[in-house]
DNA sequence: TTATGTGGGACTATTTTAGTCCTATTTGAA
DNA sequence: TTCAAATAGGACTAAAATAGTCCCACATAA
């Protein structure tokens, strides 16, 4: 339905990694294996969170990466801030929309509105959630409801 | 942040242009006039929609398109499941999830509870507000605590 | 019977995305 | 001082998704 691009995945993925132990700092070759997921992939993921503040580095031998908060307060709206941008959910709720119909379609507005409300339930999301550290886990109502057949 | 495609918003602005006029049956090419899009796309648009259930057609002169039900009866949710698919926010929060790191990563049970959280927020909104045919427009704050995430 | 429409694809060009690789730079430790 | 271990920053390619147009068959009102 909406869609993010794999990376931001994987980001959270590594992410959720390195919140397991906050403590220590891991060398991209140690996340590769702790995530299964390839070396150059999970490299080229820790360069954008440090470029984006969410990870410190340490060059150089025994250098690898920490994050640089902690996991409450890493929100997913961040993580996804990195790798996909403030591009909204159309470009017409995005910053600078020049869509020419504008004024027609009236749609944007409302668009706008969905898109800030579904950034704020992001922001309330945190990486110590996404990362299962939380014990009392997240509470969403049961599933979301396959494709509706209304009449 | 989130994306969907041109598609689905052009969708929505032909979607909005019916339901200014849900008694009439309209061409594409008069909705594509109407809409400031050119006609091939919204042609596209329209015998996607049609496919989907979402307005009905008839061929042949005088023929065109018009809603299947009343703009408050269609979702923002069911507009996106027409041309994105229920292909969710993240891979492993889709049906099938086989990214072979589920049991290590436990990320995607969270993604998959803010991908539901999200659904059901578009599911609150219908074709009627999106048009700006609500008085009443859309309360935001109302939206936001919908799909909040509870810990 | 002809104008006017939709239905269903096929098709191409463009853009995004994924993923890998190369080279420079930094730094701890022998 | 030197070397090995790491990150930084791009460059690059292949693959996939998207956007947008066009064509032709079929339907139908006048």
């Amino acid at each position: 339905m909406l869609r993010m691009g794999k990376i931001t995945d994987y980001a959270t993925v590594v992410l959720a990694s390195l919140a397991q132990e906050p403590a220590l700092t891991l060398a991209a070759a140690e996340l590769a294996v702790r995530t299964r997921l390839s070396r150059p992939t999970v490299s080229k993921v820790l360069k954008g969170l440090q470029r984006a503040g969410m990870v410190i580095s340490s060059r150089g031998a025994q250098g690898g990466y920490r994050l640089a908060r902690s996991p409450e307060q890493i929100t997913a709206a961040q993580i996804l801030d990195v790798f996909e941008g403030p591009i909204a959910i159309t470009e017409c709720s995005g910053a600078s929309s020049q869509c020419g119909i504008e004024r027609q379609c009236r749609v944007g507005g409302a668009w706008q509105r969905v898109n800030a409300a579904i950034r704020r339930a992001l922001e309330e999301v945190t990486l110590r959630q996404l990362a299962g550290l939380d014990s009392a886990t997240l509470r969403v109502a049961d599933l979301a409801s396959e494709i509706r057949i209304d009449t």
